[in-house]
DNA sequence: ACAATTAATATTGTTCGCAATATAATTTCC
DNA sequence: GGAAATTATATTGCGAACAATATTAATTGT
């Protein structure tokens, strides 16, 4: 008879192309922790911090579009920066529907020391064809984002 | 002088390799929670069960190692999967530190009906590569793994 | 044998992440 | 110009995910 661990099992962990992803996502979050802890920061809220440094002010739905997160998940993490001072919010008053988020000066500083974060990230050996596999997973997110929209 | 826009700022979210981990995973966690829902499982909950449905019984330790999660995440994640009836966990005798994980009938049976997962988020374009990605991506897991428990 | 150490899991507190819904402002369309 | 539809954000409720700590059982050293 058949058993679960037949080779061409389509349920089998390895053969799932998601958990790996799912892993590296996890573990490279732990690893993020105790670096960005120093800057008061969490492994989200330093993307939402990327962002703001390359173009400000932004607003809720734009920093969403970006990083492909909605407002249940930016709007409380959005005032827990405002609370520790990195970020402004405040209402478009051109369009009161629209949150505004920019950088404090706190916050613009902090850029200085952040700059140190990719490199203590990447201490330690990288795997061959990183570079590659940045890409390759850009490609994904792509389609999985147009899939995802037209569903 | 120097914006934060150049093309070698270490800081550009585009540059950074964990954002499109992150994205995808949060996408493709979009993506399975509807095809998930009518089996009565969350996707941490699947990779669950798929390690189950592998080998049975198995510790909350061994599960976390497989799957890279702490006793934190796993205890409420394998009560919610007992109240909802799928699996058992009980004390080991022989070592009364452990608990024991296994799969209930109902849990046996769901089996059937998780054949169909994979194709069904599968459906739709499939990117160029994507064993190739797997595979680089099962990489840089085991190298991240390796280097955590290290530190 | 028994105190000290180690191992396995559980608990607590905080922060995501999302679906579903609510609220309020703006556009559209007649 | 005003009702209806749309847009943007907020709220609620639930399920992860993890650090730090606690609890309990097994193992080790003397």
């Amino acid at each position: 008879m058949a058993t679960s661990r037949e080779r061409d099992d389509p349920l089998l962990l390895d053969r799932q192309i998601c958990f790996p992803l799912y892993a590296a996502t996890n573990l490279l979050n732990r690893r993020y922790g105790p670096v960005l802890r120093p800057l008061g920061l969490t492994y989200p809220q330093y993307l939402v911090m990327l962002v703001l440094w390359e173009e400000e002010p932004q607003t809720v739905g734009s920093l969403g579009a970006r990083l492909y997160l909605d407002s249940g998940t930016l709007t409380p993490l959005l005032k827990r920066m405002e609370a520790a001072g990195h970020i402004t919010r405040s209402r478009d008053p051109d369009d009161e529907r629209r949150v505004v988020v920019g950088l404090t000066e706190k916050g613009r500083a902090l850029r200085e020391q952040a700059l140190h974060v990719p490199e203590t990230i990447a201490s330690g050996r990288t795997p061959e064809g990183i570079e590659e596999l940045g890409n390759s997973v850009r490609k994904l997110v792509a389609l999985l984002a147009d899939q995802n929209s037209k569903a």
